[in-house]
DNA sequence: AGTGGCCCCTGGCGGC
DNA sequence: TGCCGCCAGGGGCCAC
């Protein structure tokens, strides 16, 4: 499940690959829908003989900046991933995409056909509702606490809600309010301003740790996060409630308790966190 | 207008 | 052993 770390980790090898500044030689979008703003065959015409210039990230977004200055928008949602493979390779089952650059070939895989891409010349229209980067300086404790003011949802509805604070998901949200002894079902609107510094602290310490780590694999499925060259994340031992159900809590040796909170499972320790 | 709920998909797994 | 139904959760959309 690519979060703000998974995404992070994908960006950077993306950056140091042979996918970036080589000229691509054609595109197959084996999954049309998963398309927005052009067809298979009108992509295939804006980009054949052009290349990546940089890969950045916002929020969960990766951007796939052209040397035309035209932006391609990938979300990965639940199981998209990016997988470089060798020139000739053929696709995999549940390869949506294929970019074919001179000596590699980038492959767009899949499962669950959650992941879009948005081929346009203003990211901003669709990264605008996003709320600040987590952990750029500009994010003070001060804007996370007025965020918050402003919902009477529980902190955990209100940290999956990407303008509020963009790029967290399930698993680090649950970390965060570890992290931070915050229990989640705790109204977002009544968290006194001293925890709330707790848990903007937390927050980009989960964050940073998991980048550090390259991600979070889950188990060893299909559908789980793997890196660039397939290899999983590192971050599975750093977890300390996320799908620990019925475990005990690293901290106290209490049980670890889950409820969907939000539609969401929701995983925390309650004795540590109120 | 903020918020809760449903839906999109598919593979893995628990239970019978 | 085999199959059915549930579960995973990011985000768009709809209804209240």
């Amino acid at each position: 499940m690519p979060e703000l770390p998974e995404v992070e980790t994908v960006r950077r090898y993306l950056e140091r690959s042979g996918a970036v500044r080589a000229p691509l030689l054609a595109v197959d979008v084996r999954w049309p829908p998963m398309l927005s703003g052009v067809t298979p065959m009108a992509l295939q015409r804006s980009l054949k003989g052009r290349w990546i210039e940089r890969v950045d990230r916002r929020g969960k977004w990766l951007q796939f900046i052209w040397n035309t200055q035209q932006t391609l928008l990938v979300h990965l949602r639940m199981t998209g991933n990016f997988i470089l493979r060798d020139a000739g390779d053929p696709p995999a089952p549940h390869d949506r995409a294929i970019l074919y650059f001179k000596g590699v070939q980038l492959h767009f895989h899949d499962t669950r056909k959650f992941g879009r891409w948005i081929w346009t010349d203003c990211p901003e229209r669709f990264l605008n509702h996003l709320g600040p980067e987590p952990l750029a300086s500009e994010w003070a404790p001060e804007e996370f606490y007025r965020q918050l003011k402003k919902t009477r949802r529980c902190i955990k509805s209100a940290l999956l809600d990407q303008s509020v604070v963009a790029g967290l998901g399930n698993i680090y949200a649950d970390e965060s309010l570890f992290r931070a002894g915050i229990h989640p079902q705790r109204r977002a609107d009544r968290i006194a301003y001293h925890r709330v510094r707790l848990l903007h602290a937390a927050v980009r310490e989960v964050l940073a740790d998991a980048i550090r780590m390259e991600g979070t694999s889950l188990g060893g499925g299909l559908t789980n996060f793997r890196q660039l060259y397939g290899q999983p994340g590192k971050n599975q031992p750093q977890l300390n409630v996320y799908g620990r159900n019925g475990s005990s809590c690293p901290a106290c040796g209490g049980t670890i308790r889950r409820r969907v909170l939000g539609q969401r499972s929701t995983c925390y320790c309650p004795q540590c966190q109120h």
